[in-house]
RNA sequence: CGGGACGUAGCUCAGCCCGGUAGAGCACUUGGUUUGGGACCAAGACGUCGCAGGUUCGAAUCCUGUCGUCCCGACCA
């Protein structure tokens, strides 16, 4: 291919509307262009490397037994309806209607369309296991698109979805699964590590996410050095919080006293109270699907509503308004506490970490006081005890005991054991060896591929622009000629070159364009070719070109070994990321 | 959906407070000189100042509404 026969608009300077560095070279790069917030259309060069990410992904899918389909995006609502998501993901959802009213879905992911063609046709046990998956555009209506390609309202997806007779038969595909992901994200040069998710509203019993490091990601992970724990902060748990929590009861009843204007766990521990945050009950009143509660942690805690959700089971789950406060408890945010006026209808949900908690100080449910001397356990009717804590950081791990530390990453694929929530809905079943009619145990297995894309770029690139992996990059090879006239001897050897390499089976992009050499090289670093090759007058008098990788030091070779030191080259990268894959 | 910022040439931005003929750099076109790290000179083309309404003799500038974009939060099967 010919630079000047492409299209690679590069951007000298940065577009004000990108904050992100990855987000910022997917458009100086040329890689996409941006129709309106979160839909962009992918250029040449974006194109081809999500291509090759799809081509890694169809490779290690087929070789861990995926069956690759390819369903309608867009879906009939009633399905929808039979699983349950049309409310609970309602808000994702993207619906249409068509000429004669009919309402439709834009898939914003298959469950429901697999498990009814599964239905359909997977009817005995010596039909399992099967793994079905596709590479395929999804529709989710984001609150908030953002930072390119990493949270688009229209993204490429590969989903894959596992039908097991048995429970044991789905944790083999679960695994199966595990490792393919890890090899796929090692082939396309990604430090991507596994960790601990929280199931969601799915509910189900087993999921990891597969993360990559990075500042700008939208998830905290909590992870121990030693490598034996990992997990999203939605999920993760520690041996508890690293400050003790009193334990020694006064022996004495609630006492009320004055704390005129104070609404703050700070004002509380503040003179001249003096009520250290672990001495105190933080009270936080929650509407769990449509139930007003309360919700008990010590005072230096914070609320983990992912916890909340699953504990609960609920669906939706939203920090109560004043008004609905006051409304039920008499009293103002600042000022509550579950010790008295709580209707016995409300529920409480308190965090472990005050069971034994004594000689604490709460809200007292009326303005302008709180109580002292209270023992959680003897004064609070307490209605479930749970985990709802957020760990933080230097608490030990569960594992290892060392401290525990957190970092940003970004989310690039998700494995889910679902179970027989799907099958049980939309009537999954087959017959067993016994005679008996059973639900199929279902997995499913996602990857954000165009933001696994934007990923590489988030991990790899410098002040020059984009170091793609080998594997990934849009050409292995950029061809820059120095001087292009048709006659002279650049151009004849270059063309020579991109003849004889792309009889090799190398991706050379020929820059052919009429430009100063400075704007060449600066445009293919930009860009972000793995390797560049110089083919100008200044090595051609002494029989030499120019092997530039992009991250490594200028090298010159005989023109008449440049094929094969090109070749070794790039097939030695190449090598290198899939022999990572190995795990 | 709450909070904030911003919409002026393809891109980056100035002008707005203090109303009076639309600006710069880059990119683009033509000609010339250059040619191993984002060249130089000259000439040129490119704008309903997001949109609508209002105030005013006069609005990019002031006011109101609206649409869009970005950031923070909420949300995220």
């Amino acid at each position: 291919m010919r630079w000047s026969q492409s299209f690679i608009p590069t951007l000298k300077e940065t577009p004000s509307d990108a904050e992100i560095i990855s987000h910022q070279l997917l458009l100086r790069a040329g890689l996409v262009r941006k129709l309106s917030g979160g839909l962009y259309t992918f250029l040449p060069m974006g194109l081809r490397a999500l291509r090759k990410i799809e081509r890694i992904i169809r490779e290690e899918m087929d070789r861990a037994g995926g069956i690759e389909v390819h369903m309608p995006a867009l879906q009939p609502s009633d399905i929808w309806q039979q699983s349950g998501r049309y409310e609970t993901a309602a808000d994702v959802l993207y619906k249409v209607r068509d000429r004669s009213r009919k309402e439709w879905v834009l898939g914003p992911t298959h469950e429901e369309v697999i498990t009814t063609l599964a239905a359909n046709e997977l009817n005995s046990y010596r039909q399992l296991p099967k793994n079905f998956y596709q590479i395929q555009t999804k529709f989710r209506d984001e609150v908030r698109p953002r930072f390119g390609l990493m949270r688009a309202k229209e993204f490429l997806m590969k989903d894959a979805y596992s039908f097991d007779a048995s429970d044991d038969g789905a944790m083999a595909s679960y695994r199966r699964m595990y490792d393919a992901y890890t090899r796929i994200f090692a082939r396309c040069g990604l430090k991507a590590f596994p960790v601990e998710a929280d199931t969601g509203v799915i509910g189900g019993n087993y999921s990891h996410e597969f993360m990559v490091p990075a500042e700008t990601g939208e998830n905290d992970v909590v992870y121990c050095e030693s490598g034996q724990y990992a997990a999203n902060i939605e999920k993760a748990v520690s041996r508890g919080s690293a400050v003790p929590t009193p334990s020694v009861s006064s022996g004495e009843a609630p006492e009320k006293f004055p704390t005129p204007g104070v609404v703050t766990i700070d004002a509380l521990a503040a003179a001249p109270y003096l009520v250290p945050a672990q001495h105190q009950i933080k009270t936080l009143v929650y509407v769990v699907d449509s139930q007003l509660v309360l919700i008990l942690l010590r005072g230096d805690d914070q609320l983990n509503e992912a916890k909340l959700m699953a504990r609960t089971g609920a669906v939706h789950a939203r920090p109560a308004t004043a008004d609905e406060i006051v409304a039920t408890l008499g009293a103002r945010p600042g000022s509550l506490g579950a010790v008295q006026q709580v209707p016995a209808t409300v529920k409480v949900y308190a965090d472990v970490t005050l069971r034994d908690a004594r000689g604490m100080t709460t809200g007292a449910n009326e303005d302008g006081f709180h109580l002292r001397h209270v023992d959680a356990a003897r004064d609070i009717r307490v209605t479930q005890w749970e985990d709802l804590r957020t760990v933080k950081v230097g608490e030990l791990c569960v594992a290892s005991g060392q401290p525990l530390k957190i970092r940003r990453a970004i989310e690039v694929g998700h494995v889910f054991k679902l179970g027989t929530k799907y099958s049980v809905k939309l009537g999954s079943t087959f017959l067993a060896e016994d005679g008996s009619r059973q639900p199929t145990v279902m997995g499913c297995y996602g990857i954000g591929v165009t933001r696994t894309l934007q990923a590489v770029i988030e991990q790899c690139n410098d002040k020059d622009g984009i170091y793609w992996p080998m594997s990934v990059a849009p050409y292995q090879v950029c061809l820059t000629v120095l001087d292009i006239a048709p006659a002279g001897r650049p151009m004849q050897t270059a063309e020579k070159l991109l003849a004889e390499l792309t009889a090799a089976g190398i991706e050379v992009l020929l820059d052919d364009r009429d430009d100063r050499p400075g704007v060449k090289f600066k445009d293919s670093e930009l860009v972000g070719f793995p390797l560049r090759v110089n083919v100008g007058e200044k090595g051609l008098v002494k029989g030499e070109v120019e092997l530039k990788p992009r991250k490594g030091v200028v090298r010159f070779v005989k023109v008449e070994d440049a094929v094969r030191e090109i070749v070794a080259h790039v097939q030695g990268e190449l090598a290198a990321l899939n022999a990572d894959k190995a795990s």
